[in-house]
DNA sequence: TTTGAAATACGAAATAATTCGTAATTAGAT
DNA sequence: ATCTAATTACGAATTATTTCGTATTTCAAA
């Protein structure tokens, strides 16, 4: 079962991924922009992070325009489980429970977003 | 103020801090006898990664008698908490509850410690 | 059709992280 | 005292990641 081939993106790649998964689709200048607002980067630098990733099969890329358009080829959850079961074993002693309660001690998480856990959580248990 | 100092391990690492944490204070071989049963790696690699991280100042290091002994300077659960906000943010973009639910979903997660999360998150909402 | 702004291609420098070989040192066993 | 195995010190090669400058291409406006 070669399912899961296990891709790796680095910590760059991933924040572009990031903003990939939410616009679905994007040209290098909205990815740039949208980076910008966070960290000092160059055009360029952005471009070919952008062009590596394409490289290694991260995202796919129509060349049809002069102006490409990537859109994001790992599947979101799939990778998020990875990185969080990675998170999990090297962080964590291989406790999930660890790290939930860390992940929510510190942020305001809203009171909704406890409900909504709880809930999940029964779902879990009765399942 | 000057709290926390931006101090980042790196992946390795923090391999060697989770083995420092839990057994308080080693030897270099203590830790790479437990490395190699993960991955393979030389002995020297591993020294060098431990004084790399004494530079660093991650770790102490008594060097009274021939064979150093290893102890952890960063304080497990502030790593924890940075690097799990690291995640939410760059992963999961800013959601907590997602991050949790993640971490929740794949892995058997045991009864008793689904209880036990349940009445954290009571807790925190009572707080 | 010329020109200029915007985009991509490419190469390579700069930086960070990992790996390990070899030399020197040490302490204990003989 | 000598030898040996284990240890540390050190340097350097290798690999991965990030950054960006310059050249080239492209399209559309003038």
């Amino acid at each position: 079962m070669t399912k899961g081939i296990n891709i790796k993106p680095t910590e760059s790649e991933l924040e572009i991924m990031q903003i990939l998964w939410q616009k679905k689709s994007c040209t290098v200048r909205e990815v740039h922009e949208i980076l910008e607002k966070t960290k000092p980067v160059g055009y360029t630098s952005t471009l070919k992070l952008m062009q590596i990733m394409h490289e290694k099969g991260l995202v796919a890329r129509d060349t049809t325009a002069r102006t490409h358009i990537y859109t994001p080829l790992l599947n979101q959850e799939k990778t998020q489980k990875q990185l969080v079961q990675k998170m999990v074993k090297d962080v964590f002693n291989g406790s999930a429970a660890n790290l939930v309660m860390q992940a929510l001690g510190n942020h305001k998480t809203n009171p909704e977003e406890i409900e909504q856990i709880k809930t999940f959580l029964d779902q879990l248990k009765t399942q």
